[in-house]
This record gives structure tokens, sequence and C-alpha cells, in this order.
DNA sequence: AAAGTCGGTTTCGAAAAGGAACTCAGAGGG
DNA sequence: CCCTCTGAGTTCCTTTTCGAAACCGACTTT
């Protein structure tokens, strides 16, 4: 698809998308958040061709995710390091790795446990309210229209449902 | 890439992946935890191609992700929801959605706002611990060698990290 | 009888991915 | 000096995948 279709669409998900929306570049930034920051490494660590990672490194430093360090000169080289940005995707791919972990895992368990230093518990990575600090279920939360919400090419269906349903919370 | 390369990487990463990972099957996905169940529906709002729809909701099939419950005969027609498996993909799409509203969001804010029925807040969806309940920040975590790990293609490169990372911890 | 709805499948040209070889700049060894 | 090696890409070519549009079958509506 073309990219610039994600990146119009009035939706959050699909600008993440826009970003990490293919099957390596989760796998790329695994790698760099686990201090593996250089080509080669990352090429033999994944099995990924040169090509294609040489193309999605470039498009998350286009994208302000990560930025090239130099650790040499002559020949220049450098080290791919995460920015804030980028950083802050670590939690997309926890949960990415808390639904591995759940469902896909075979009997010995999931590959990679996560410490949480401040309280020294193994632990796994939990979504919780932002306001009341609760455990959050699917069925607790509820989808609103927020200020950016225009309707158009990726929600226009979406609206109609918002729309479905205020109307029958007014009714009731 | 081949798909087998990624369920068979031992990485919970890879494996969800090897599940979601595209730009369209997100998408879809948040689709249906709308409410949104139908071929044609989802069709129209995405603006996806029908081959690549029809391909995209087979393998979410196959996966176990979601399910086709039949709302008419004569003719056969379905609705597509989610199974258990595939509504805990949900925290996997709020956590892309909380980072594309902090970071790709324009100045009105994001598109949709999510309320904690349980507390009645509009609220954010955060990580935190499972155990202490605390908050996470990407720096309070390390990631160590779990029950099911096994040095192959997909983390070469990850276990000589933590060799050297728990080489380092033993010396200090 | 003609047109519309729903959920697909088929076809075909265009775009993207994969793989292997090649390049470039320098370092190390003999 | 020559040969080889490393790191980081780039080029070239083949194989897949995508997207758009048309087509289809089983009904319903007009």
């Amino acid at each position: 698809m073309a990219r610039s279709s994600l990146d119009q669409m009035n939706c959050s998900i699909a600008r993440t998308l826009d970003v990490i929306g293919d099957a390596w570049t989760p796998l790329i930034l695994r790698d760099i958040a686990f201090g593996i920051s250089r080509f080669d490494a990352i090429q033999r660590d994944l099995g990924i061709s040169r090509k294609v990672l040489s193309e999605r490194l470039s498009a998350l430093v286009a994208h302000g995710v990560l930025q090239r360090v130099p650790y040499q000169d002559k020949p220049a080289r450098y080290d791919y390091h995460p920015t804030e940005k980028g950083a802050d995707l670590a939690f997309v791919l926890l949960a990415m790795q808390a639904w591995g972990d759940r469902w896909t895992a075979g009997d010995d368990g999931p590959p990679i446990l996560i410490r949480h230093e401040t309280c020294g518990a193994l632990t796994k990575v939990v979504p919780s309210c932002a306001s009341c600090g609760k455990r959050l279920a699917v069925t607790d939360i509820t989808p609103l229209r927020g200020p950016g919400f225009e309707s158009g090419p990726g929600n226009a269906e979406i609206s109609a449902v918002l729309d479905r349903r205020d109307a029958a919370a007014a009714e009731a």
C-alpha cells in the first residue's frame, strides 16, 4: 500500500503503522532497544536482506525514531540509537511481547522475561488506566470522538458506529 | 519475507508479528473491535482492496484470532468477530494508539479518546508492572533469558548481548 | 425483468521484497 | 606492495505481493 494513505488517515493507529507497519521494523527496533546498534549486527541477528535493512533504517531516521551517531571517522561509521520518540515505541513492542508470551509461547514458556528494577520482581507489562491506575480490561473502556476527530478515509464507518451508539445511549 | 521465518523465531514479538505484522491487519482488527464486522463495511471503511482483505481475514481466522459467525443463510453471510485471543490484541492496538496520540497527533489533539467506565475518567492506557502496579518507564525494566529461550535465528546477537551484560554484572 | 446487496474470486500490470554479488574506504598481515 | 578482511551500504535481477477493476453466485428490492 502507499504509505501516504496511512499517514493521511485520521487515526493514531494508522499513523503509528505508517512508521512500524511491517514485519521487519519492529524487530529492528527490538534489536536496537537491546543495544544491537550496528548495521551488520542487526543484519546477522535477523537474517534480513541488507537492502531492506538499509531502507528501513533510513525510513526510521527520516521519521525521527532513530538517529545515526558516528562512532568513528575514516571510514565514517554509525551506531543507530533510538530517539525519545523511538524509545517510546518500546511499549508497543512490549505489548506485542506480552501477547506473544500469552498466546504463542510453547510449553517451555516465554523466551524473554522482564524484570522491573524498581520493585525487583519478574513481571509482565500490563495496561492500566492513567487516571485511576487500575488494570484495564478490554470491556472496561469505550472509545469516544476526540478533539482531532474528522470523518474521512479510514474512519467513515467508525463515525457511523459512534453515531449509532450515541443515539442508542441518548434514548436510554 | 517468508512468514514461516517469523513464527520460527524464538521471540514473542516475532511470533506476534507473524499474525499482525503488516499495515492492514491491525486496522482490520481495529474496525472489528469497533463493531464493524462485515466484509463490505470493512472494505469501505479502510479502502483496502477486496483481494487483500479477503486474504487477511482468512489468515486471521486460520490464526484463531477471528471467527466467522453466520448471521443469515441463503445466501450464507458471516460476521467476523474476535475470539478471546483476538480481543486480547486490543492492547497492542491501544499501545499503538497511545504512541500515535503522543507523537503524531496534530494540534487538534487525538482523534479518538478512551473512557474508562470503571472510574469514569477520560484516560490513556499506560503500561504498568503486573507485580507492583506502578507505572513503567523504559529505563525501569531489564530483559532476562526466560525458560523458553534458545539461541537461534532471530536472536543470535541478543544472546551475545545478554552474555556480555551478565558478565559485566558478575564482575561488579 | 432489471438493478442492487453481500461476500467473495479472478486477472493483470505495477510495486515491493529477497538474494547474491559488487563497491568503497580503510585496517592488518606478510 | 599485495592480499585479505570488516563495516556499511548499493546494484541487479528474480520472485512475491499489491491494487484496481471486473466478474460471479445467491439472493432481495423496485
